[in-house]
RNA sequence: GGCGCGUUGGUCAAUCGGCUAAGACGCCUCCCUUUCACGGAGGAAUGACGGGUUCGACUCCCGUACGUGCUACCA
């Protein structure tokens, strides 16, 4: 069976942004696609970057894009415990396998040391390779004495990956095909820190080994290690049960230069999280997609055409139908500059597309954060149904509808007042009187009392509409007039013309 | 600096050797609407550059340029 895994940093900035959901999506659809698992996986390894409460923020994420792990840290699974910090014992263990067969090696230099070689003190290169290593202190240097009493001193230690001289490491990627490195160039990367902690790159394989992964997808900025991966896999013996790679392109800044990070953000307008979220250790509070007002359809809607494409004209998709549609070789390999006016236009389309009904707890949300609670259901979703083209985001809705409920905060009479004449003043005062005796409260007959009373005056009916649009909404927007003084009913109506007049 | 990956309008992109190069966002014009939208019709705007291969290249190959990533006891 299929199974495909994403793996987090502990804390949402180093992960969780637009980027990482991404990955995340890819992985659910590809895995749903074949009827397979998703795997969340969280990395803790390193102390120093873990944020409380990072944890729940990325599965809350994932569930609000609809994406929920069949394998994880808060579900389990028969391949936990799915938290790093939790099997360190067993990292431990593959590192000193590697060890004896003589494919990794004790590290005792200081920090000092390895600023050193890193300054250029030995020829050929500045990083920890076949031409350093023997100028290091190692168990490659040292007499096996030498290391023995090290160990037993309890000296710090890492242990550093053999790169082997003059391979060629292939791999196959399923988005760029076939990429070649050859191991000269690359460094022996440290597997397990001087905590007993594994790297990103023992885990990696590790766990992926044990949790029997079928799939790794991952950001681009991995490629550059992932021979280091490949060596493992052989060297752990494991080489035939190796995952199948995929990397994902970059999500950029939209004006150049770079990574999208968690800062473009605020810096351009728009969000780069999934949800709100107060960084604990710094008190920033990061915007959400969510709070902006996007619908969870819309979003991952948006986030899946980032990068992938279908090959047909249909842009609009549910989570079904991207699961239908899926697959790894329609992903792109250059990285894209995110656009936000497109990511809106997406949720723009998805409010447009939904029924009034599916609206309709966004709506209540929406109006009960002002204090607005409509009684009459029946009544909302008409409302919903006459605004919702206005809206692009979910919040829209409360510009849009608030007047249905509350007499407009502001009159924009700068509107009228220039053309403002007696006759007019006329009209409308002899109007509310005339509602009084109005046959039946409708739509049409509300219009045809209007234009009727407006002929008797000899008044052009489009000269009074603004003026009753001003009296009802307060501004220049919203469905037909008539629509809204016949929702708002005749009291509130005469109220609104009356307040308008007075404002005059 | 070294190495990896990439390069079709301003942006997202289709094309897997036949191109008069789709579509979408954004922008502009017009229609609808005496509001704002939605909707409809139209418009401007694209193959980084230089060599090959081929009857034919946006598509394949090589160089160059540019972009981007990695180069930590971070992921």
């Amino acid at each position: 069976m299929q199974k495909v895994r994403t793996r987090f940093a502990p804390s949402p900035t180093g992960g969780l942004h637009l980027g990482g959901v991404r990955t995340a999506l890819y992985s659910y659809l590809l895995a749903k696609k074949q009827g397979g698992d998703f795997v969340l996986r969280i990395e803790d390894t390193d102390q120093n970057r873990y944020v409380e409460g990072a944890e729940q923020y990325i599965i809350d994420s994932l569930a609000w894009c609809g994406i929920i792990p069949d394998e994880g840290p808060h579900i389990g699974g028969q391949y936990g415990p799915y938290r790093q910090s939790e099997r360190k014992n067993l990292y431990t263990q593959y590192a000193m396998q590697l060890v004896k067969s003589g494919h990794a090696y004790y590290a005792f230099d200081t920090t000092e040391d390895l600023e050193k070689m890193r300054q250029g003190a030995y020829e050929h290169s500045n990083q920890y390779d076949h031409h350093t290593r023997r100028h290091m202190k190692n168990s490659l240097t040292l007499s096996e004495d030498e290391t023995q009493k090290l160990l037993a001193e309890k000296t710090p230690f890492v242990i550093r990956l053999l790169v082997p001289e003059n391979e060629i490491i292939s791999f196959y990627d399923e988005i760029r095909g076939d990429i070649q490195n050859n191991s000269n160039l690359l460094d022996d990367k440290v597997l397990l820190k001087a905590d007993a902690m594994p790297t990103y790159h023992l885990a990696v394989v590790v766990d992926d080994y044990l949790m029997k992964i079928t799939h790794a997808l991952r950001g681009e900025e991995w490629l550059p290690s992932a021979p280091i991966h490949v060596l493992l896999w052989k060297y752990l013996g494991w080489e035939h049960a190796m995952p199948k790679w995929a990397h994902l392109p970059l999500i950029l800044k939209p004006d150049g230069n770079g990574k999208l990070s968690k800062r473009d953000g605020e810096r351009l307008g728009f969000p780069v999280f999934t949800l709100n979220w107060l960084d604990p250790n710094t008190e920033h509070q990061y915007f959400g997609f969510k709070e902006m007002g996007f619908m969870p359809e819309a979003f991952v809607n948006m986030l899946a055409m980032f990068g992938w494409h279908s090959g047909e004209e249909q842009e609009l998709f549910s989570m079904q139908e991207l699961i239908d549609k899926f697959s790894l070789e329609r992903i792109h390999k250059s990285g894209a500059k995110f656009d936000f006016e497109k990511a809106k236009w997406f949720n723009q389309a998805w409010i447009h597309q939904s029924d009034s009904d599916a609206l309709m707890p966004y709506v209540k949300e929406i109006l009960s954060q002002k204090n607005i609670t409509p009684t009459d259901e029946k009544s909302l979703l008409h409302i919903i149904s006459l605004v919702k083209d206005r809206c692009v985001l979910l919040n829209d809705f409360y510009t849009q509808c608030y007047y249905f409920f509350r007499a407009p905060h502001q009159l924009a009479i700068q509107h009228v007042k220039p053309k403002w004449t007696e006759e007019k003043n006329q009209f409308f005062k002899s109007w509310s009187g005339a509602l009084d005796h109005i046959e039946s409260w409708q739509v049409e007959s509300i219009e045809t009392n209007f234009k009727q009373l407006a002929e008797q005056l000899q008044i052009k009916a489009g000269e009074l509409q603004m003026p009753l649009r001003i009296m009802l909404v307060g501004d220049k927007y919203g469905p037909n007039v008539f629509q809204i003084a016949h929702s708002i009913g005749k009291e509130e109506l005469q109220k609104r013309i009356q307040t308008f007049l007075n404002a005059l």
